[in-house]
Order: structure tokens, then sequence, then C-alpha cells
DNA sequence: ATACAATAGGTGTATATACTCCTAACTAAG
DNA sequence: CTTAGTTAGGAGTATATACACCTATTGTAT
């Protein structure tokens, strides 16, 4: 005790820190932006992103759709969808039209997008395999299935 | 055949877009977002996010560090990493000083740092441990060292 | 019919991310 | 010592993300 009684404790213990690197939110952000750059080299020859792959995927799978509604499904903010769309109608593979709701906003794929979902499924695909053979095929059914456990708990909250 | 012959394809068959709900880059994604925003919104309250939490672990684990070797450790883009310095460097929770070698810039944490670090601590560890224990300890044990792995491989290659 | 609540979406702002291209500074070959 | 190559980092640009606040429209209770 004595003079130091009044020294601050250091912030944070060294063991502490260890942990830290366990962070959840780290490691899926991690991982999101590696793989995330992995699908994005193998679209880019035909000037699509991994992620609007997806949002060329969703607008054909639900097509038409209001933008609202579309986010609740991919679970992303509805601005930032709105957002997302953007460079996508501007390049023609979608467009997004006003609904008899006069509020809504229809997202509707394009013939040109879809010739673009066509071209890009064969990279999509081949990018997947070579992440499941990476990881072996167990371990990546394992870890799809543990991350959608995680969304779906984290959704009831 | 017939007249029918010269028809175009479906741009992707029905069967192809079940298999695109389960895009690696997709799932990934989405677990970050929603992990991101409770990470962010347990930490509100101090003023701190999820990914700036990340950053001030890793300031004071390292400091001082050159932005690029940060980089590294975190494997994160060398740009990206100094311009999510900045609004930490501005809040005055980090330095960036320039090094011996003058092209280097170097990071290091300062007390209002350490001191923020300290805060914050508690609510990661908390929103943390929720986590664990909404997708089950040995769940969130597997998801993350299947992540670790993934990212491992990725990075080989 | 009107007033109020609920819903759909956009805008402003801020951060997160990475690629391309650029400059400054260090290093090594001659 | 000079020149060529390498390395560290910044700037420009574009997309991804979400929160707070706003408007327009629709639905509902009286």
């Amino acid at each position: 005790m004595g003079k130091n009684t009044h020294e601050t404790k250091p912030a944070i213990a060294l063991k502490d820190l260890a942990e830290c690197g366990q962070c959840t939110c780290f490691n899926l952000r991690k991982a999101s932006r590696i793989v995330t750059q992995y699908f994005d080299d193998s679209m880019r020859s035909i000037g699509l992103r991994g992620t609007q792959f997806t949002l060329l995927a969703n607008a054909f799978a639900y097509s038409p759709i209001t933008v609202t509604r579309m986010s609740e499904i991919m679970v992303i903010d509805r601005t930032t969808l709105g957002r997302n769309l953007l460079p996508m109608e501007k390049s023609g593979l979608i467009k997004v039209e006003s609904g008899d709701d006069r509020r809504t906003r229809i997202v509707k794929i394009t013939d040109s997008g879809k010739k673009k979902l066509a071209e890009a499924y064969p990279l999509w695909k081949e990018t997947q395999e070579d992440i499941k053979q990476k990881m072996g095929s167990q371990n990546w059914s394992t870890m799809i299935s543990n991350i959608s456990n995680l969304v779906d708990q984290m959704q009831e909250s």
C-alpha cells in the first residue's frame, strides 16, 4: 500500500487482451473481409462484386419485391439495401419502380440482370466449392450452420 | 427440338437459387452485420463502436507499432486501417507520429485511450458472454475455430 | 370525414472497406 | 555515389453499412 494507494490500475490486464483476440465481432469481420475479397476477385472479370451477386440472386428469387421486404429477408438495414441497389440500377441489372401502394418501391430484375446472373453463377459456384474444399466439407457445413444459428438467435432478441 | 432450339435457357435454375442461400460470403456478412450491431449497441453509451474497441485493444497490445504491421496482424487492408484510425486519433484515443524510418507512421495508444479501453472492456465482455450463451459455449467455440481456420487457409493462397 | 397512428422510403452523416495510383524514403547493385 | 528497385503510406474513388431524422402515403378510430 503506502504511496501507491491512489495509483491508477492498468487499463486492462494482459490476460484480458488474449481474450479480446477471440472477439466474435472481430473474428466474423475478419473472415468476412477475406472471403469477400475472394468472391470479389472471382467475379471482377464480369464487373460484379460478391455482395452484388447475392443481391442479384435475391432479386431474381423474389422479383418483384419491395425494398423493405427484401431487407427483412436478407437481414440487412432497409436504407443500406436501398443504397446498395443504386449502382445495380445504374448498370441496368435491376429496376426499381413505384408500386400500387405509392409509398413502396418495387425491385425487379431485368433481362440484363438475368444474363449477368447466369454468367456469374459458375464463377460463384467455383469459388464456393474452392472454399469448401479448403476448409473441409464437414467443417464448412458446421460453420455455416453455426453462423445461421447465431443469426437466428440474435434476431429473436 | 423444333422451334424452341434457339430459345435462351433460364439464367439460373431454381435449385441453384437455394444453393446461393448457402453462400459463404453472404452468410458471413449477414452474421457480421448483426453481431456488429450488437457490439455497437453495447458500447454506444461510451461512444465506442465494436470495430473501434478491437482497434483500441490492438493498439494497446502492440503500441508502438507501424500502420502496415498492425494491418498485417489484424488481416485488414493497410489503407482501410489508416482511415479507421483517423476518427480515433481525432477523439484522442490514439496518436500517430512519424518513426525513425520517416516513411513509417507509428501508432500509440494514449492515456485517454487506455482509460476508454478499461471502460469498454466490461461492456465487451458482457456482450461476448451473452453471445456465447445464446449459441451455446460448445457451438461458439467450434464456430470461432472454424472461422479462424478459414482465415488461415485463405491467407495461404 | 377528420385526426392520429403506423408504414415505406429517402437524405444527411459517419464509419468501414479496398483498389488504383501517387510520392517520399530507404536499400542495394554497380 | 548514383541509380534502380523496394517499401511505407496517403489520396481519389467507389461500394457497404447503419442511425437519426424527415416526408409521403396508408390505415384506423371516433
